[in-house]
DNA sequence: AATGAATGAGGGTTCATTCAT
DNA sequence: CATGAATGAACCCTCATTCAT
């Protein structure tokens, strides 16, 4: 039944909010099963029901917004008629962080949690980083092969990217609500291309 | 007598450095005491002769490893006679990456797991790293004020840069022996002085 | 529901009184939570569930026990129309050696145990005792200055009476089943008002 | 040797003292190996090259406070010459306040915890009671023989008796330092031979 | 489908006792 | 004799998971 199955969905997603919102307060051994039913408003039994385990909740919560990330990441074109990769490229970040900041919960269980092979439920984001490394590593090669970027260890290039990236936005987490996102993906892709140093006016 | 302290120092290191290495393995809360006794050889009491809790012994890790990376990063001297700026920054990294390839599990513990909020034994790596921060938002409003320095939040950029660090200094954990520290170190910096694109040859 | 409440009801009683025969025979600190759930029939937790330490368990005893002897003593009524006080004291002995004759390990826990400050966790027995002091030191006081009342110390005296008592109570842990209250109660009494020297006849 | 036997006689005690002072003031479970020494001043072995164990301590103070008290009570004598048994009672209840105030610690150990059986340890303390109990018992048995004494089960009220002594003397742990102990021993006494009951005056 | 009482493995910590020095 | 570092059994308590209702 549509309706049944509905009522189920609707039942699982009040607990996965209500799990999201205790492990991005409390992290995930801090987090209790008992906050997490109580914030949830369900018995005890009734989580079981729909999760198998602790460890499956903070999964599911993972692995939905990793697949939510990965729809908002798309490899830039490089196609004659598509736009200039810079823009592309601020397009992407701009999607990321509209993304983090439309639940901010995520910038906790993904930035920070997330790397810390603290619990076994993390795997997978590991996997959704070395994905992303990869991405940006393919993209450091194929940039080097035509001379626009600089010669380097792609793959350490790449950890330091992602990880100027995770650095700007772990600082969302507090930042205040009206946020000028544009400006923020500008600074954070032009971090990443140009680094600090005043480029020399044109 | 000096040999007891001495012997007594093995000890605690020996305690030390058996607990570093499962905090390192298994993160804070999975860590038992169980494992880390076992690790050093010691009996169940032995390890509360030397170490009140266990919160005590991670935060005496971290405490050691903070101390010693305070120690390796010197602010810029800008005087007259001093090394350049490029130079000095050079030899700030590379004195920590050796640092800490000195002791990997140090990576684990004060790079990844010092992020995660989930040990509130952690405190103090929140501190270390807002010092850090501090010091380099410092730097680049400097920069910024004499025209070295790009435009920008320098709030917003000082998390970038460490966290471009922390992310290069990451992919170490698993890097082979015969690693050339100063080469690495050269990329370090070079990524966040001038970013990934390609410099106009001069 | 009324049945939910009634089976938590009697789970509670269940543990309590396993908890109050061990706490009896073995001592606050000699009692273990192993003894006690082995005794009551239970797992671990589920002591857990119902009292938050071994201490409230103890307290929880020691609570309703004082709260239930409490309700045995009723101060003296020298109203025109009330009963002798000699028959009010008897009444109010005898009230209360039967309340501890059916539960005789609350004369362990009460009687002895109370007395030693051993366990912190008998703070309440101390105020029960100081107010049961307090009240035969004013009848004490009021009896001297009606005159019927020897001259003396009367909280010395005061405490002299509860330890007669006390002395002549814990006797009953191992007296035998089918006990003349009335005749013990009266000689309690009889010893407290006359002390062991013949009354000359009349 | 005399002089190796006199300072092990005098270790003995010292530690003896610090375990008294110790166990008076926090109990015997709560008393600790560590605070006894520290107290005492010696090493951790050296307790155990006195004292076989934390229980054995206990017992040795226990046995000589005991052993002393017995020396304090000499059974009464009737033989023509002697004083009046009312003031041989008066003197054996002096001499034993005199006891106890002289070490104020062995209220505590004596009165107080000696009655609970909390610890194993305690077992002498009940065969002291028991004897002095019977002591008591056998000199009503006579005195009512001798129409002396009022009728009554000579067991209760030998436990009324002991127990108003205790009661009594237990307020003396808390008491000003000024205290003149014949007036206590002398109510004491009488409230044991009289009662509260005014007298009727002669 | 939902409940929540019951479970028990496992956690960190204490402390009386031993023994090599 | 004296020491104090080392020991490990035993303690109280937590919490993810199960299951009868």
């Amino acid at each position: 039944m549509t309706t049944a199955e509905q009522k189920r969905d609707h039942r699982r997603h009040q607990i996965l909010d209500a799990a999201k919102a205790v492990f991005a307060e409390r992290g995930f051994h801090n987090a209790s099963i008992n906050e997490i039913i109580k914030s949830a408003g369900i018995a005890r039994g009734t989580f079981y029901l729909y999760f198998s385990s602790k460890d499956a909740v903070f999964q599911s919560i993972l692995d939905s917004a990793l697949v939510g990330l990965n729809a908002q990441i798309i490899g830039v074109d490089m196609s004659p008629g598509a736009e200039a990769p810079n823009v592309q490229l601020h397009q992407n970040v701009t999607r990321v962080l509209e993304y983090f900041l439309a639940d901010r919960a995520l910038i906790q269980l993904v930035i920070t949690y997330g790397f810390a092979p603290d619990s076994e439920s993390a795997l997978g984001v590991d996997a959704f980083f070395g994905h992303v490394l990869e991405l940006i590593e393919r993209s450091l090669t194929y940039g080097m092969a035509l001379g626009l970027v600089q010669k380097c260890d792609a793959g350490l290039c790449a950890a330091q990217i992602l990880g100027s990236l995770r650095g700007g936005i772990q600082r969302l987490t507090t930042a205040q609500e009206d946020l000028d996102v544009a400006v923020v993906a500008s600074q954070l892709v032009d971090f990443a291309l140009y680094g600090v140093i005043a480029r020399s006016q044109a």
